[in-house]
RNA sequence: GGAGGCGUCGCCUAGUCCGGUCUAUGGCGCCGCACUGCUAAUGCGGUUUGGGUCUUACCACCCAUCGAGGGUUCAAAUCCCUCCGCCUCCGCCA
């Protein structure tokens, strides 16, 4: 059930249950085709046929026919086995992963470097009394309006989220990403397909009266842009860095970061997505994350890279990279943002496939799809407000960030 | 929200009233070949997608596919139902 386990292979019994539904499908596909065949070939003959015979052959039409149904809702309910089975199946998981659960990890590279604020003669202040003092996020009236983990942007935090986003969209603009603006409302299909009503279901809003899924992340309109669809093997790789809110039930962390703005039910965030070629997946895989760091680097924050374990995988992620910002009031580091690595899964569920030449014969198959974080804003706020923090409660603008902000360098306590 | 129209194998399109002759028409585009200094034009042929059987491979054949799913029937692009999408008009609205 759990990706530790399916990394030790004990998804075996579902595979195999699998396997055995598919080829019921197959053979009992094999079994309709030859009747059907026989039925049309019969069906040719009635209209010719003269009276007496004629009644001969409808007879025996109509006990053909039942045969024919019979086969068919054989094939329908393989076919629907096979696929109830292939969406509870879990991807497979990339051989490297560490096995084990959250804490498991392996940190592959650290980046920049943390500050020594008792060097520097000061303790730091968390994000939140910052986020106050200079009047940029206002939890209590969110909670008030909408509950906990709801907050408001105000004044130069509302303009700091505007400044992050078009930087980031600068950023995966220039490097060929197409900036898209995605629906937040979807379809169970593209929920399903993308992976997110399996054991992520309990984290996802759903809106009963209509049947709309409000999506966690762009990944998933990103993912279903192209569903049912064939893309030519030129066009690949097609790379989109969507914007949208993003709703999280945060169910089961009760008690967990419950201060501030780091975990909250509502956000935007700038996702990179790719298609690319199954066998340029994990060159894409490290693509996304060198844009990742460039994107921390250039915030001038310092951060390390990990190696998520099996058990914190999802279902549909072979092999997860998160850059993690070091929070000081926390002393550790905090997952700002997340690559994946999904291979053809999503593909499969969505049905997207390429269409590619091989050898002068044209062969369809399904292609591997990617995601990775560029800009989480909240917990980008966060980081930023923390590790940029000066005594007086002021915290000092990244170079990268000016223009976004009209030049600004530092953002400045206001009065009460 | 109300009323009406529409959805055909890349694009456009015939066929749907009246079920079997649909193995889905024609045009455009595209691919191949021929012809021609080159190009163009012309002619001929090919051109939905998925699954399966057979095969070293090529080929060949079978099944499904006319927005999706169900139903009626010996037989459905065609008749009936549900759903999805698009268009027009009305209402409401940022």
């Amino acid at each position: 059930m759990r990706a530790s386990q399916r990394a030790r292979g004990e998804d075996v019994a579902l595979v195999d249950a699998l396997l055995s539904a598919d080829e019921r499908r197959r053979s009992s596909g094999v079994r309709f085709d030859e009747l059907r065949s026989e039925q049309k070939a019969l069906g040719k003959l009635i209209p010719k046929a003269g009276a007496d015979e004629k009644a001969e052959l409808l007879k025996k039409a109509g006990e053909l026919a039942a045969a024919v149904k019979a086969a068919d809702a054989e094939q329908d309910e393989a076919k629907e086995e096979t696929q109830a089975l292939l969406l509870k199946l879990g991807n497979i998981v990339h051989p490297d992963v560490p096995v084990g659960g959250e804490e498991d990890f392996t940190v592959l590279e650290t980046h920049g470097t943390i500050r020594d604020f008792a060097a520097e003669g000061f303790a730091p202040k968390d994000h939140l009394e910052l986020g106050e003092l200079l009047g940029a996020i206002d939890v209590e009236r969110g909670a008030k309006v909408s509950g906990s983990r709801f907050y408001y942007l105000t004044g130069v935090g509302a303009l700091l989220e505007l400044a992050l986003v078009n930087a980031a969209i600068a950023q995966a603009t220039e490097a060929g990403f197409t900036p898209m603006l995605t629906p937040a409302l979807v379809r169970p299909r593209a929920m399903e397909g993308t992976g997110f009503l399996g054991q992520a279901a309990e984290n996802v809003y759903h809106l009963e009266r209509d049947d709309f899924y409000l999506v966690g992340t762009s990944e998933v309109p990103l993912a279903a842009y192209h569903m049912d669809e064939i893309v030519d093997a030129e066009q690949l790789p097609l790379r989109y860095a969507g914007f949208s809110p993003c709703f999280r039930r945060e169910a089961g962390t009760y008690g967990k970061d419950t201060r501030g703005i780091f975990r909250v039910h509502q956000f935007d965030k700038v996702e990179m997505f790719s298609y690319v070629a199954p066998e340029d997946a994990q060159a894409e895989h490290q693509r996304l994350l060198d844009w990742e760091k460039q994107w921390l680097t250039g915030l001038e924050l310092p951060f390390q890279v990990i190696d998520v374990a099996t058990g914190d995988l999802g279902a549909s992620a072979s092999r997860k990279f998160d850059c993690e910002a070091w929070i000081p009031t926390q002393g550790k580091y905090r997952e700002l943002t997340s690559a994946s690595n999904c291979d053809e899964f999503q593909a499969r569920r969505l049905s997207v496939r390429m269409r590619e030449t091989v050898d002068g014969k044209q062969k369809v198959k399904p292609l591997a799809t990617l995601n990775g974080t560029l800009c989480a804003v909240p917990r980008t706020i966060v980081a930023i407000f923390e590790n940029h923090q000066l005594p007086d409660g002021s915290v000092r603008v990244p170079e990268m960030l000016r223009p976004y902000l009209g030049g600004r360098e530092v953002l400045e306590p206001v009065a009460k």
